[in-house]
RNA sequence: GGGUCGGUGCCCGAGUGGUUAAUGGGGGCGGACUGUAAAUCCGCUGGCUCUGCCUACGUUGGUUCAAAUCCAACCCGGCCCA
């Protein structure tokens, strides 16, 4: 990346990947910190795009970069503009896939969208919630239906001949994927055009995405253009690791930490973070400076997920996290920890020890939890059990204890 | 529409009538070791309150004592031709 004479503010770089256009820094279309100027001098904020598609439920921790970028945004006196992609989600982004997306029902999507803007911290003062949802003008929560439903055969041709087969073939998913002769279904090409014409629905200055993103963020400044307006400004970040330190963090790779973690499972998930990912996590995950971390590899995990944790729960509940997490990890059970609960309510006495394993949710079925006693990994208040098909008669017998699931699995057994 | 190849467990991929819940690899989980890491080694990796029962190799039906393996129809995909 080019720097520029006229600098971006320093909350605007942080962990930023990759920004185009970086041409003419007197350019207020060419160059970003131009663009800020004009701004400022017009008094006119920004409008900060960014696209979530309600595929999913859950957002974890690589999601939440880019929104802590918006956020910034929406702090400095700019407007986030939050697109829900509600009908494009339907379709499914083909960006990073190797297969076609199962389409989502109308009923997926409308609930899905609201748990992330519970998520999100709709229902929640500012200082706690990853958005600012409270102060006028700083956020505008849009559905990409409101313009992409309603469209009609003629404008859908017509943004189809806004590019070619060979466009669509040169990003890089696509061509994998025809290259291996995996099936390419004709409207995933639609996908990249109708993200792109978001950005000329709500006229966006600057479009925050993924650096995989690129190609669909770099469409909507061609249709901004083709469509006669000002165009967008690229703003990538990068995929956050996931907790293996290769992969990205993604639910279907099972290496996420989930937004709304208890800080316990949040705490333990992050100070096992591969080595390489630390100063990623400490750059893009809390506004801390990474050279602040200690030296020594153990400390600098703890570190890294005490300052993670707190940023999301606080610095209490984080420090509590820390401890309870030394003492568990020990061995024992310890009955000061701060262990999530599961209910005994739905579990049949007596019970052995592999059904309750499962129905308490600590294993996918019973055969796994057979599986795992037998290996060796389930303890109960810290003492191996050997059995699967131990016995417990009632509740009285289980009540207050902590079952275990290898190292770092927790549940304190209630009522 | 025609030709051709193919559809196997989370993924890739063996298997072409009988110890097959199905070789192997990846991934995942667990154990040992360690820094609660990496690397390495070992075990597990369909379901069921399970010494047994049930469901599995695109779908349905058939042949057979016996099929993922043979036959038929259908569905889906790649490539070539139109």
């Amino acid at each position: 990346m080019q720097e520029s004479p006229m600098s971006l503010p320093t909350w605007l770089a942080r962990g930023m990947a990759d920004l185009f256009p970086a041409g003419d820094p007197e350019d207020e279309n060419l160059a970003l910190a131009a663009r800020l100027a004009v701004a400022r001098q017009q008094n006119r904020p920004l409008r900060v795009k960014l696209g979530i598609d309600p595929t999913g439920s859950d957002i974890h921790l690589g999601h939440s970069i880019l929104f802590r970028k918006l956020r910034s945004f929406q702090d400095a006196g700019h407007t986030a503009v939050l697109i829900i992609g509600d009908f494009t989600a339907r379709i499914g982004d083909p960006t990073g896939k190797s297969a076609t997306r199962v389409q989502l029902s109308r009923d997926d999507v409308a609930s899905n969208a609201s748990t992330y803007l519970r998520q999100l911290g709709q229902d929640q003062p500012k200082q706690t919630a990853l958005l600012d949802f409270e102060t006028p003008g700083r956020l505008e929560v849009r559905y990409n239906s409101e313009w992409l439903e309603g469209m009609d055969l003629p404008a859908v041709i017509s943004l189809l001949g806004t590019s070619t087969v060979g466009q669509m073939l040169a990003k890089e998913d696509f061509s994998k994927r025809y290259g291996t002769g995996t099936p390419i279904a004709l409207h995933e090409f639609l996908y990249p055009l109708l993200q792109g014409y978001d950005s000329v629905a709500v006229n966006a200055d600057v479009e925050l995405g993924g650096t995989d993103q690129k190609f669909n963020v770099a469409m909507g400044r061609d249709l901004q253009r083709h469509f006669g307006k000002s165009t967008q400004f690229g703003l990538l970040l990068p995929i956050l690791t996931g907790l293996d330190g290769v992969q990205k963090m993604s639910k279907s790779l099972g290496n996420t930490v989930g937004l709304e973690e208890d800080p316990l499972s949040m705490y333990s998930k992050l100070e096992k973070v591969d080595d390489a990912a630390i100063n990623d996590y400490m750059t893009l995950l809390t506004d801390l400076d990474p050279q602040t971390l200690p030296e020594n590899p153990r400390e600098k995990q703890k570190a890294m997920a005490l300052a993670v944790t707190a940023s999301r729960h606080g610095l209490d509940a984080a420090r509590k996290a820390q401890a309870d997490a030394a003492r568990l990890v020990g061995g024992a059970g310890d009955a000061q920890a701060d262990v999530p609960e599961a209910s005994l309510a739905e579990v049949n006495f007596p019970a052995k020890a592999f059904y309750l394993l499962s129905a308490v949710g600590l294993c996918a079925s019973s055969s796994e939890a057979r599986r795992q006693i037998k290996g060796g990994a389930a303890r109960l208040d810290g003492q191996k059990i050997v059995d699967p098909n131990r016995e417990f008669a009632s509740v009285e017998e289980l009540e207050g204890k902590v079952l275990q699931l290898g190292k770092k699995t927790f549940r304190r057994l209630r009522v």
